[in-house]
Order: structure tokens, then sequence, then C-alpha cells
DNA sequence: GGTAAAGTTGACCATTCGGTCAATTGGGGT
DNA sequence: ACCCCAATTGACCGAATGGTCAACTTTACC
């Protein structure tokens, strides 16, 4: 199958183009890319052929090659891409200021996320299922730190009782789970579902449902609404 | 890639041995499922090789397909496996009785599958995410019906005020997106805990502290019997 | 112990697919 | 007009892999 693991030193990421003229070879190599993700997301690494990578972009398979080296360098480049996406909008959660308003617009841009990009997101899960020989890495490096810098202000809010006393990693992986699940599962709950307008129908309902859930669930009602300075 | 969504009418499911003689051929028949449910699961359809699959089981490549004509149907049996006993743990919800009692079993019931058969899980997942094309007509038949079903129940519990008004189906994607993710991403939670023995050290706390948040995100408690319609 | 069917095995075939390459086109600069 | 280099293209290659097969061994039954 080729492992995909191994990772030559990654001395030059470009592969060829990019040169000092080539102004189109730019626009190609992010076609080229998008399609590759889509394609990647829904056949997975081995599944995915490059020839559909091509057609899907709108040229010849050997034009592929003379932008990326390998298929695993663009499969590489693809989900690293996705990876800083998701990083990034994994982003801030306001630390100071009410929990409960931070919480929910942290779960409602993590759902957004899934709901406008939802390749990706499948792209990511793939990945990890397989045991995310590429990005392993990243995980129990920045996004570790960023877990136990986060935990930390959720633990205060426990402390100020704010907030239910829960291992604040495993809040973390409820919240992702369950936003990530409309992106991941879509085939799954179309189904159960049955709705036309996946996009519109399910998401509308899910930000509320789903939000009000988690607040609830992480215990994060303020009741007595004092300080109302949030809307 | 082969798009594995035609299925021929499925006359025999036997493809040859199980004859009247082999007691030999079963056992074999299952150490090979037993090897291809975990290769399948790690590499996907296309990444696994059915090389890999004998070799796991211990026998080689021919032998393989003399139980299973191709390699597709041995896949086609494994999900089939898989896919039933997801439907059959997936199973009953007490409806009568406490619901917070209920989905706390029901809860840990799936966690604990979860984490006995992560393999299958994952398997499960995959399959989903690349959109389902063996099982799709079971989820939009028999899981889609026992959805609606549990789903009555679970609006007569908000009719008599013990349940948070929550869409159903949404709740139960709440639910299996929980309890999935702790098999599914074990790799990104490993990583992100750090922990030695995922196991127990995961699944231990994960139990406890799931079930707790779960219920009171669907508004189980059942202590203030006042009715929390929300806004 | 003989025989027929179940089961085993490794050599072999055909195809598919990632990747190469030489030939060609296109465009900007002078 | 000419040159140079980015970009394009399709024919082609070798390795990998799903699947076949004929020869061989074991088991069950008389």
């Amino acid at each position: 199958m080729e492992t995909l693991q191994d990772q030559p030193p990654l001395e030059q990421r470009e592969t060829r183009a990019t040169g000092s003229v080539g102004g189109i070879g730019e626009r190609q190599r992010e076609r080229i890319i998008r399609a590759a993700t889509g394609v990647f997301s829904r056949k997975g690494y081995d599944g995915a052929r490059v020839e559909e990578i091509a057609r899907e972009a709108g040229l010849p398979k050997g034009n592929v090659f003379y932008y990326f080296k390998t298929k695993k360098d663009l499969y590489r480049i693809v989900i690293e891409q996705v990876l800083d996406l998701w990083l990034e909008a994994l982003g801030d959660i306001a630390v100071d200021g009410n929990p409960e308003e931070a919480i929910r617009q942290y779960v409602s841009r993590k759902l957004s996320l899934s709901r406008h990009y939802p390749e990706a997101s499948r792209l990511f899960a793939m990945e990890i299922i397989s045991g995310a020989p590429l990005i392993g890495a990243h995980l129990s490096g920045q996004l570790r730190n960023w877990v136990k810098e986060k935990g930390n202000v959720f633990r205060r809010w426990q402390q100020e009782g704010q907030m239910a006393k829960i291992d604040p990693a495993h809040a973390f992986f409820m919240i992702w789970a369950v936003t990530q699940t409309y992106a991941d599962f879509e085939t799954q709950i179309q189904a159960v579902t049955a709705v036309e307008d996946y996009d519109t129908e399910i998401y509308e309902t899910a930000t509320t449902e789903v939000v009000e859930a988690l607040v609830r669930g992480l215990g994060l009602k303020n009741e007595v609404s004092e300080t109302d300075d949030s809307s």
C-alpha cells in the first residue's frame, strides 16, 4: 500500500513551478488542490485516482505531475492545508467574559466550519481514523498544547462555579464530536432525516439544538442572568 | 477504483464452502473475516491488500479466494456483519420507566460497544464518510424507522416535562457522535491526552463524564419537574 | 486402504495505475 | 522575428495487485 508515514526531510516544498514568471501556474495549482481535496475526501488516499483528480480539475493526468511530484506529495499538501484550516478555526475561545457566551460562540463557529467545509472535515476524519500517519505530530504538539491551555481556562470557570466539573479534555472531545458529526456523517443523517436541503434544514436546526444542549451539558447556564452584558 | 455500489442480486451468499462436510472451513472463514475487519478498518477498502488479510489470518492469498470469490464480496460480508452488530447494540431504549435511567444505560452500552469493537466502529465510520455505498439502504430503512419510533418516546417524555425539548433525531446524533468519537478518533484523543493505557484510562473517565454531560444536556435530570421550555 | 470431495498452495496472468518523457505549444521580452 | 522557458499533452513503462488455476494434501466415509 505504501505507508505514507515516511516523510523525507521536506527540503523544498515547491515541486517545480511557482517560478518567477508563471502566474498562470499558481491558478492551476489551486485548481488541482481543490479537486484533490474533493476526491481524497470521497475516496481516501488509496481510493483516489490521480486521473480522476486531473479530470475534475480539467486537465490531463500528466499535467498534475508537472505541478506535484508524486501523488503522496499532493496528498500531503492537501491535508496540511486542511489541518491549517482546522487549527485556525479551532482558534480562540474567549477566555474572559461570559463562559456561556464563549462556548456558545465556539460551538457555532465550529458548526459553521463543518457546514462550509464538509470535505475538509471528512478528509481530516479519515486521516485520523487511519491512524493520522501524517499529522500525528501536530496532534500531540500544537493541538495538545492548545487543549492544555484552554483546559486551564475551563478549570478556572469550574472553580468559579460557572461550569460543571468535567475533565476539560473530554469537554472538548464532546464538542468536536458533535460538531463534526454533521459533516462526517452527513450521509447517515441525510438518510435518517430524509430532508431535501441538507445544508439549510439540518444546520439551521442543529445550530440551535446542539448549542443549547451542549451549553446545558457543560453546565454553563448562568441562570441568574444578572450580568447580561452578552447580547 | 471500482464503484462498489452495484450489488448483484445476491443470489447465494455462500461462495463455495460450508458444504456438508467442511467443519474446518467454517473456522477458517471466521479467521479471514476477523483479519479482514482489522485490515479494512485500518486501511479502508482500497488501501487493504488481500495478501495482508491473508497473512494476518495465517494462510496464503489463494486460500482467501477459495472462501470468498472476490475482495468485494469479502468486504461486503464484513461490513454487513459490522452493521448487524451496530443495529443490534443500538438496540433498545427502555421506553417505560425512568427516562434518565434509560438514557444512562443506553449511552453506557453504546460506549462499551465503542470500547470493545473499535475496529468495527471505525469501519462503519469510514463506510459512512465515503457515502455508505453498501449500507445506504439499511440506513434509510431500518435505522430511520428505529429513530422515528424511539423519537416518539422522546416526544412523550418531553411532553411530560421529563426531557428538554430537543428534536429527537438530533438528540440521537449527539449521543452517537459522542460515543463513537472515543473509538473513531482514538488516535487524536490518545495524542491529546497522552495516556498510556487508553482502554482503561480513557473509557473509565469518559463513561462517567460523558454520561453525566449528556444526561444534563438532554435535560433528563428528574429533580426539578418545572417544565423547562426554553425561550 | 481406497475414493471422492474439501481444502491448500504457489506459480502465473491481466489489468490498472502511478509516474516518466519527449515532443509541442504559448507567451513575454528584446 | 527570434529566443527562452513555463506549461501542456498523450504515449508509454514497470510495479503492484486482484484473481485464476492446476497440482497436491488432507479429511470423511465406506
